[in-house]
RNA sequence: GGGCCCGUAGCUCAGCCAGGAUAGAGCGCCGGCCUCCUAAGCCGGAAGUCGGGGGUUCAAAUCCCCCCGGGCCCGCCA
């Protein structure tokens, strides 16, 4: 009965038997299945390895105390794997035997091995995660970074534990953004890309640009407005306003000195520039051949995005250009179907659906919607026929479902897009998807912070992933030189971008991230290079294991301290990767990971390894080493770390 | 105005959903440890009215209510 979860069959174990010492006395027949749940793990080491409150166990059972410890005892401690029950404090506190328990454990690590933490009996799943599909007008910034690292992490986790996984990016070319930067950079000419620039900071910069200088514009009409109908305080604010933007656009054109010059002129010789950035998305969206330049620059942002997750070493294996669905004529069968749905009305004479009717508790509750939140309807088309981005959505969303044959399509969506998901799913529901509206995940994340610095695309004020990899490359180079010895660039990236993976993935989601560029690279403890190092100390001892004798394993030996400690932590990994499967939180698995990593160190910064002279001890404490090894490999292969063999 | 998320040590965060044994890490700070398996390490120390106030309970960081602070959403943007 190997379930590949040891520490789950220990507790399983012990529940069984307190469920039939119980069974006769026990009024609560419910509790027994329960039982499982209410085995804790005590706080300190000297309290044992599992433990039972008695009083909540004697409160649900309506047993005394007394009774209660009499028959624990007695029969817990006929348990192979149980070594003496003891009560302390109100706690029926159980302790392992180590002898038994030990060898259950590394005998799983190295049967399953780097399959270890996959728990038999998994119902296999097929998934879609679509992620990162940051808008196709500018470099990657920190908030599509923590996308990426996030559904990277989903992908690898459901891949690790059996699930078929399909990633997807959805270009979102058929946006206003789009049409903004397709808009500028026609203006310019479809200048080249300038050499030694990557073609998404620069045409990204163009794009920041663009926006600025039509929103300055915008601006100073309306100003001129306010000092026409002797609004004063209005006119104060509008000239605050636009101060903030020329400081934008003055910063834009250090760099980019020439384009900024040429597209102010361009713009303000325009009579409506907005008027024709929503004459090219209209062409483009209708797929007239003078418009798909769009496409064109778009690609080129694309072709950036898909370098610097590539030195990130996220994989996407599908690019889905929302172009593509458009003109393949799925939006307007969605559109089709949507009209004549009974949902559908107009809303201040704009084609809508509305939810009221179908908004249910018992549906809120099935599509995940909280009960107070106000839906308000969802707008299908522009007033001159163009659609909007949830309308293609819902085309795209059926797409994935579809052409994967998806059981869960998850979504790896900021949180500020919560509203929209939700009349996503909604709207699924309302055009009789029923099963892809409850199937349809949507993973959302805070926002990321710089101390001190707001960030926005439509400004170009942003750090960008690309930056923030090279000036961690330089720091890891810079520091291993002061240990002196030298490492390649590819090294220093695979230590940079693990550290970044670790760091995002330590923070839960649902909280917003504030990185602060001169602590990421912390190399200390709780970092992805301290995992990284602690694997090394293993991979080290462990290749230099090889040239001993090997001897038979003293199972004896497991309960001594810290090699006991470190075979429970080992144990619990595939209870840890089950739960997070589940629950989704990266940062319990970090957790969990630190923590091993903490108590290895302790073990080999106390004990002799290889040194040890009991044979026996030595061949448990090289088997122990090997079973960190494992799991921190396995550990970095779910988080999207580098396993690196030597630091 | 309504809704969602967050508030735990100087800083960054676990713990809260399923209430119970002196509230945990890391960074930073103070003090130790390299003729010995990689010191990106280890050992020890100082540091917290768990945002505030009520309530439920034998027991509240955890559950309920109110308030305060921060972020986000409520667009024919995405």
């Amino acid at each position: 009965m190997g379930s590949g979860n040891p520490y789950r069959m220990l507790k399983r174990s012990v529940s069984n038997e307190i469920s039939k010492a119980l069974s006769g006395v026990c009024a609560d027949s419910e509790l027994l299945n329960r039982l499982e749940d209410m085995i804790e793990e005590p706080p300190k080491r000297e309290f044992g390895d599992l433990s039972i409150h008695l009083a909540k166990l004697s409160k649900l059972c309506g047993t005394s105390l007394d009774d209660l410890v009499n028959l624990l005892t007695s029969s817990l401690e006929k348990l192979d794997l149980v070594e003496k029950v003891v009560v302390v404090g109100g706690y029926l506190n159980i302790f392992v035997d180590y002898a038994v328990f030990s060898a259950q454990v590394l005998t799983t690590i190295t049967s399953y091995g780097d399959k270890y933490g996959v728990v038999d009996g998994h119902v296999r799943k097929r998934v879609v995660v679509e992620y990162v599909s940051a808008n196709p007008v500018h470099p990657l910034h920190l908030g599509s970074g923590r996308n990426a690292v996030l559904g990277d992490f989903l992908y690898r986790l459901n891949k690790f534990v059996g699930n078929e996984v399909q990633r997807r990016y959805y270009v979102n070319d058929v946006g206003l953004q789009a049409a903004f930067l397709a808009y500028g950079y026609s203006k310019l000419g479809f200048p080249e890309i300038p050499p030694g620039m990557k073609p998404d900071h620069y045409l990204g910069l163009i794009y920041a640009a663009t926006t600025t200088i039509i929103d300055i514009l915008k601006l100073r009409r309306s100003l001129k407005e306010a000092e026409a109908a002797g609004d004063f305080s209005r006119a104060n604010e509008l000239r605050g306003e636009i101060d903030s933007l020329m400081g934008d656009l003055a910063k834009l054109a250090e760099v980019i000195p020439n384009e900024v010059n040429a597209l102010s002129e361009k713009i303000a010789g325009e009579e409506d520039p907005e008027l024709e950035v929503l004459r090219i998305l209209r062409g483009y969206e209708r797929g007239e051949p003078e418009y798909l330049f769009v496409r064109k620059v778009c690609s080129k942002v694309i072709e950036g995005i898909r370098e610097t997750l590539e030195k990130m070493n996220v994989g996407i294996d599908v690019w889905d250009w929302e172009s593509d669905l458009v003109w393949e004529g799925r939006v307007s069968e969605i559109l089709e179907k949507a009209s004549s749905s009974g949902y559908f009305r107009l809303h201040k004479g704009a084609p809508a659906l509305f939810f009221d009717e179908l908004l249910s508790t018992e549906l809120r509750r099935r599509l995940r919607i909280p009960e107070a939140l106000e839906v308000p309807p969802l707008i299908l088309k522009r007033s001159d026929g163009t659609t909007l981005y949830t309308t293609r959505d819902i085309a795209y969303t059926l797409k994935k479902f579809e052409e994967f044959s998806a059981d869960e399509v998850i979504n790896v969506i900021a949180i500020e897009q919560t509203l929209s998901q939700a009349q996503l799913r909604l709207a699924l529901y309302a055009l009789g998807y029923e099963k892809e509206a409850e199937n349809l995940i949507h993973y959302s994340y805070e926002m990321v912070n710089l101390p001190g610095a707001s960030m926005s695309g439509r400004r170009g004020r942003y750090v960008t992933v690309d930056e923030l990899l090279e000036r961690l490359s330089e720091m890891v180079k810079n520091l291993m030189r002061e240990r002196g010895s030298e490492v390649s660039d590819e090294q220093a990236l695979k230590i940079a971008r693990s550290a970044i993976k670790y760091m995002i993935l330590s923070v839960s989601p649902s909280k917003t991230l504030t990185i602060d560029l001169r602590k990421i690279l912390d190399l200390k403890q709780n970092s992805g290079p301290y995992i990284q190092y602690t694997y090394v100390r293993a991979r080290s001892v462990l290749e230099k294991a090889e040239s001993h004798q090997l001897n038979a394993i003293d199972y004896g030996k497991a309960g001594k301290e810290p090699v006991r400690t470190l075979i429970l932590e080992l144990s619990k990994f595939p209870e840890v990767v089950s739960e997070v499967a589940v629950s989704k939180q990266p940062e319990d698995l970090i957790a969990y990971a630190n923590n091993l990593a903490t108590i290895f160190n302790k073990f080999y910064e106390t004990e002799p390894i290889l040194r040890e002279p009991d044979e026996g001890f030595r061949a448990l404490k090289i088997a122990v080493t090997h079973g960190v090894s494992v799991v921190l490999r396995n550990f970095m292969e779910i988080c999207g770390m580098d396993v690196l063999e030597r630091i």
